[in-house]
DNA sequence: ATTTTTCTGTCACATTAATGTCATTAAATT
DNA sequence: AATTTAATGACATTAATGTGACAGAAAAAT
């Protein structure tokens, strides 16, 4: 997975050197932002998958810039963890209404705050994130069950759809009749070998019709059975 | 607005209490449960907005309930808040690795708690479930419960206007059939399989009926069941 | 409370799509 | 050229989905 990106908004450098060290050991890009405004032009031009934002800043209070993002469309769904070093349950309470999405005082330790950005990102991003397959312009959905070639939906039948799903997935390898048999029909089914071939055959067939053809990649090993294989294949 | 339903989960009476009181004040409708047991059928049945949980529970501890709401593709949406007595940094990691949405140490202030659950409650009803969803000139108002095509109201059941619902909020996704009467009408209702065939047939034929025929959009995926999807509609 | 209307779920039957097999043809291998 | 292996088209069969009708349930109207 590609990193994600964290914008971290506070004034100490310390802080902010802490926070960097723990988030990219836990694998996050980090930004750094030490006052409203170069936060809010970050946010914008960088568009971080989460924001922590201390509290109390020069040039205006976090809050301040919460409310901002929380308003505008284009912000309002980038989570925001607000870090103080107030305990004042006045000061959560204006936060989470203002729209934070969690709050953390300080001294917080550094693995909580990670579970906690990772909470967040499973809820935003994580909640969207479709399940594909991809090779050049040929994409498998799993989660529509369908096919597009160049983004144009592509016609098959359940078992080829399967069939590609499971080539997809293991790409680069030789695989029998049997084994295939196995993986994408289940086992103990009783199916001729042969029947096989037929499918790999309707598979090829709807693979040709789009844009682009792409029966070339399921290919043919001799005496052995067959292999999905993209090399050759611009993947950009 | 009517009031959401909240699911406390917690062993103790007095606790229980406190908090159905601080809720009811705040305008939120309560459930109660003092076990995993109860706590699960209720949430299968009742389909709270939220839950608070206790870590902490006889028959079970809490963090295994958890896992199994956001296991389920049904309750995985529902938030939970954790609420424990102990402060250990372990627990908060546990608990929001496992998928809980926030946490609450005790003893905790009421104020703070609402203030919680309503930030949560902005984040996963509020945000995501809008009263208004469109393709192209397709327009299906949650408030009045009413579909329009092109201006003109359309006229279709109930049940056609839940299932159109569901689809217009999760698009480009394969649903099986009892996928959908579990989302649409609800878990633990006994109702045939076939029967969603019936009442994709009666949505496709309200939804022809328009001056545009929208029909094309609820397709069949043969082997599993259907799709809504606005692939390849002008939505301009 | 009674009538009327609408809505639901189910069934039986129609229609369509998918599947597996075979016979034949084509291609590679020896 | 003979042999082995795979590709292909056709086809009967099976499986899945579409559809109209209907009776009972629920809701609305009276």
């Amino acid at each position: 997975m590609v990193s994600k990106k964290v914008l971290i908004v506070d004034d100490e450098f310390s802080i902010r050197d802490m926070l960097r060290m723990a988030l990219e050991i836990a694998d996050f890009e980090c930004l750094e932002a030490e006052n409203i405004q170069d936060a809010h032009r970050l946010i914008v031009d960088e568009r971080p998958a989460i924001v922590l934002l201390d509290w109390m800043l020069p040039g205006g209070s976090g809050l301040e810039l919460l409310r901002r993002l929380k308003k505008n469309d284009t912000t309002s769904e980038i989570p925001v963890i607000m870090l103080t070093a107030k305990v004042a349950e006045d000061n959560v309470i204006q936060g989470l209404d203002a729209g934070a999405d969690d709050y953390v005082t300080k001294p917080f330790a550094p693995r909580e705050l990670i579970a906690r950005i990772k909470a967040l990102l499973r809820r935003s991003v994580g909640g969207e994130q479709r399940d594909r397959l991809e090779v050049g312009e040929l994409v498998l959905d799993v989660d529509s069950r369908r096919i597009f070639v160049a983004n144009s939906p592509i016609e098959m039948g359940p078992t080829e759809f399967n069939l590609l799903q499971f080539f997809m997935s293991h790409p680069e390898r030789a695989y029998t009749r049997n084994q295939l048999l196995d993986h994408v029909w289940g086992a103990n089914v009783y199916v001729e070998e042969r029947t096989v071939d037929v499918h790999i055959r309707r598979l090829r067939k709807a693979l040709e019709g789009g844009v682009h053809d792409y029966s070339d990649l399921i290919q043919t090993v001799r005496g052995t059975g067959y292999r999905f294989s993209a090399k050759g294949v611009v993947t950009e």
